[in-house]
DNA sequence: CGATCAATAATGTATAGATGAAATGTCGTG
DNA sequence: CACGACATTTCATCTATACATTATTGATCG
């Protein structure tokens, strides 16, 4: 009951070090941009040399979640999700990238109570939601529809945020950090209410995403997108850590 | 001449190590499986201390290009998709873990001369290639149509390896280290030959993925792959670095 | 001949201090 | 008052050294 989050392992120094820093950000103590404390007052604080701050933070810079500056200081990355590694689908971008002009409509937006989210055989409890239905268009022509579970839980602060004119895709990845995802990738057929609003015919091939974002051990957010599957395609990029 | 590869910056004295012993790994001249020098050999060379070669190597070994044992030595590590952060296809494991049995049959295998490759508007000069169509099987039944090139200037093994038996994919993933990597991803009815090759009616939902693949600025390999719609789904991981 | 165990060689971790580079602050001159 | 030169602070890197850890190696012993 103890396991205050997975494991503490603090194997050697340096990782301990890194394990509370990293701790600490993720959980939203320390926020993006803040100055986190300058290696001479870790040192200080862990009662170890300048060389051991230095590996952990060297560590985390490597990964993306911090930002070194001579002079300037450590701060805590802004949560831009790729560290090189992966392009997220941006809509948005992805559109207007295309020349269209882009568009976003909600349609649904409730609360919804910790007993309606049901999913996998995992008795994982989530909590409470913030559930929005909405549709994203492409020079006023809908491509895409995203049902998008917020759980309260683990992101308190999307209670209150204003999704009548933003997606709540682009505000999430812009305010909370995540640690993990998972996509879900498949091609279905359209049904029949689906292939209305995106203005298809049924049975129209769509593709399916099922996004899926942790943050440590709790379950940030889980989308369904179903785009129109003439008119997007995803890309998905890999490169080097530079 | 002075280009070596993109540019060498050596920036930090480690950082340059660090580059020189990626740069060849990636260039194949240390294979998968090769001993690398020791700290004490490289710290000789490069004149420096031990701590230096030893944060270079770290830096690789976090990276997953290299992996460390006491005593045991530094080799270098067989490209599997690395860090964690990314669960790549394997269309093998993936029919085999849902209990079916997995089949390749290999439709066509021919040399294809530089000019028959042509995409993109980058006119970057793609040599000679190999080409091989392949059907992949789930008991017995067609559930995936795979064209791929793999390009011999770059990969100049493969002209000689057997793909009669294996499929080029799990072959290159083996051999082949790789810095960067692009999947783009749609939904597309199938076409009537395709159709037939994945016994599916015509217009049946199909994912189309496109996989190009760099070793640097060299193109290693491109793949178009039609899955059956409904046989199919990827999933695509991103998780931490541990 | 084979199992056991100690020597050894490699990496992993840590400390302390020196040096370098860059942003900030201060001071002096036009 | 404005602007540039210099000093200061702070972080980044490198060196040198020491000890810890661990798998291989090889010698010893049953």
């Amino acid at each position: 009951m103890h396991d205050h989050a997975t494991d503490t392992r603090p194997a050697t120094l340096h990782a301990r070090i890194r394990a509370e820093v990293e701790a600490r950000i993720l959980s939203g103590e320390w926020k993006p941009g803040d100055r986190l404390p300058t290696e001479t007052e870790l040192m200080a604080r862990y009662g170890c040399s300048r060389m051991t701050v230095n590996k952990a933070m060297a560590s985390l810079a490597a990964t993306g979640l911090i930002s070194r500056n001579r002079r300037a200081g450590t701060v805590v990355a802004r949560p831009r999700m790729h560290a090189g590694v992966l392009t997220i689908p941006d809509i948005r971008a992805d559109i207007e990238a295309r020349g269209a002009r882009y568009g976003y409509r909600p349609l649904l937006d409730e609360m919804r109570p910790p007993c309606c989210v049901h999913l996998g055989a995992e008795g994982h409890h989530l909590g409470q939601s913030r559930f929005i239905r909405s549709v994203h268009l492409a020079d006023d022509s809908p491509v895409l529809i995203e049902d998008r579970h917020v759980f309260l839980d683990a992101v308190p602060t999307a209670a209150s945020a204003d999704f009548t004119s933003q997606p709540p895709g682009p505000w999430l990845v812009a305010h909370v950090p995540w640690t993990e995802a998972e996509h879900r990738i498949a091609a279905i057929s359209a049904e029949p209410v689906t292939a209305k609003v995106l203005e298809i015919g049924p049975g129209a091939p769509c593709l399916l995403v099922e996004r899926r974002t942790w943050r440590g051990a709790e379950t940030l957010t889980i989308a369904k997108q179903v785009f129109r599957g003439d008119a997007f395609d995803l890309t998905a990029r890999f490169g080097p850590t530079a």
